[in-house]
RNA sequence: CGGGGCGUGGCGCAGUCCGGCUAGCGCACCUGCUUUGGGAGCAGGGAGUCGAAAGUUCAAAUCUUUUCGCCCCGACCA
């Protein structure tokens, strides 16, 4: 156990950092707060990416690419949205060898950019919708960093829609937070609650935001994925105006939404254990793991020659796998390796097995033992796969029942607090309320929930009758 | 910005309090042989301006001063 990692009971965030660097999914740059992704983290990043592109494209979105540099005064146009990240922009003073006469910002979002744009291509009804997403990176000098959950720069994807009415913009917002919700589930298997930010926690310049929150193993919450109805806000502060069916003038209603890189440490805190990573199977880089076990040239020649048999079936049925055929490490040293960088399926071939045309597989979630023959494990792969894909999110989802609870007064709410997990309440409290409970417990309201579990009932906090039932939870 | 920790071969550390002779240890790496079903063993080998600068001293990884950087915990945030 001397070459294991730090436990996830002995110190949470010490586990995680390690799992991050021993699972290579990311390092350590020169530059403070940055990261380099490494080729297994990237690779994750690339799954992710491309399902939830295609969530897009699906819905009618097209990729374009703005640029990094934006002129400072761009980002004041916005009363709330200067006010919100000034303190964490990086501000380019200096280049081709002189201070500039008008400095630029590297951009922490993109929405003042696209909307500067939007003004020149938006002139009439029949220009709109816009429906425009970019895979970009993005600066924000934060205080505290941590791999992957809040780092300088970082990866993300922003989708930014103009749209002529109120309400086809709002039905694009909540369209977008059920595709982060759908990616969340269906992909990532990790559950969330869906639902909308109170007013001191939305995205400054957004009317309302929407967020997707996930339970991590340490009972904490994390936003992890944020969609934004912005009204006319920038519309207006950048005058970008229509003209509609009845020859009107109109500001043009927007959205914006966005996930990052952050997902790649929702997905390390919500499936990891002791001894790693566990990716889901249908975003985890490799899928099955093939280690074959030998002690001489005869033995390597029926495991390989077995082995090759597997990989064309593999192939064939585009599973993503690797054949870990190092002779510089024994079997042990690979299952180690392979468990901490989370495979879901690994196959094990010795000459036992290949004497009884068999292989034995190993689920990462379970740790489950199985002796099959090559034939039923060929056949049985796929569905081994999604009955992985499904227990990780069905488990992940009793753990969180397990760690919601229904409260209806703030010492319950204090309870829940020291013990991790979410309170689920209904609350009529104003701004000034929920910043005095944070204050007091370090909780946030996560969000106002979308699917409540009944109509109406009493605020925790104020007792008063309220329609508004939210989850509070301490968060990353 | 407040609190804490740390800079010594590629990585992790010891040595620093109380200055001293060739700067050690583990892992990793290279070569060879034996191994291989839960992190292999033995033998040999390569690799270090002790974060940087200045000072004290016969002598500095060690003492003094200055400085740079990183990590962790808090307030802020995806």
């Amino acid at each position: 156990m001397s070459k294991g990692i730090t436990s996830q009971s002995q110190d949470y965030s010490k586990w995680y950092t390690e799992v991050v660097q021993k699972a290579e999914l990311a390092d350590y740059s020169p530059v403070k707060g940055c990261m380099v992704i490494r080729p297994y983290g990237y690779a994750l990043w690339e799954n992710i990416k491309l399902n939830l592109d295609n969530m897009f494209k699906d819905t009618g979105h097209e990729n374009a690419y703005f640029p990094m540099l934006i002129p400072e005064e761009f980002l004041k146009k916005e009363a709330e949205h200067v006010e919100g990240f000034a303190p964490e922009v990086a501000v380019v003073t200096h280049a081709g060898g002189k201070k500039l006469e008008n400095f630029y910002v590297l951009r922490p979002t993109s929405e003042t950019i696209i909307w500067y744009m939007y003004k020149k291509w938006i002139n009439s009804h029949r220009d709109l919708p816009i429906l425009i997403n970019q895979w970009a990176n993005v600066i924000r000098w934060e205080m505290r960093t941590r791999l992957f959950l809040r780092t300088t720069e970082f990866l993300w994807q922003e989708g930014h829609t103009a749209h002529a009415t109120a309400e086809e913009a709002l039905i694009e917002a909540k369209t977008m937070i059920n595709i982060y919700k759908i990616l969340a589930e269906d992909y990532l298997a990790m559950p969330v609650y869906i639902g909308k930010k109170t007013e001191n926690e939305k995205f400054p310049g957004a009317v309302d935001t929407y967020s997707i929150e996930a339970l991590m193993g340490d009972k904490k919450a994390l936003q992890s994925g944020t969609s934004h109805y912005l009204g006319q806000n920038f519309a207006k502060a950048f005058d970008v105006k229509f003209q509609n069916e009845n020859n009107k003038q109109e500001f043009v209603y927007a959205t914006s939404w966005g996930v990052s890189t952050r997902l790649i440490g929702a997905i390390i805190m919500t499936h990891g254990d002791d001894k790693g990573l566990i990716l889901p199977p249908k975003i985890a880089p490799q899928q099955v793991v093939i280690i074959p076990i030998y002690r001489n040239d005869d033995d390597k020649n029926k495991v390989l020659n077995l082995s090759k048999k597997i990989e064309t079936t593999l192939k064939e049925k585009k599973i993503r796998f690797k054949l870990d055929n190092r002779e510089s490490v024994t079997p042990g040293y690979k299952f180690n390796e392979w468990e901490m960088k989370g495979v879901p399926v690994r196959v094990e071939i010795g000459p036992k097995d290949v004497d009884r045309n068999g292989v034995v597989t190993v689920r990462r979630d379970t740790g489950k033992k199985a002796f099959p023959s090559v034939e039923e494990f060929l056949e049985d792969i796929t569905n081994l796969l999604d009955t992985i894909q499904f227990d990780m999110l069905d488990k992940q989802r009793k753990f969180r029942k397990e760690n919601t609870f229904d409260i209806e007064s703030y010492d319950e709410l204090k309870e829940v607090v020291k013990k991790g997990g979410y309170a689920r309440a209904f609350w009529a409290g104003n701004s000034e309320m929920e910043d005095k409970i944070k204050d007091e417990t370090k909780a946030t309201i996560r969000c106002e929930l979308f699917e409540k579990t009944k109509e109406s009932g009493k605020c925790f906090y104020t007792g008063k009758e309220s329609k508004v039932q939210v989850i509070i939870s301490k968060a990353y």
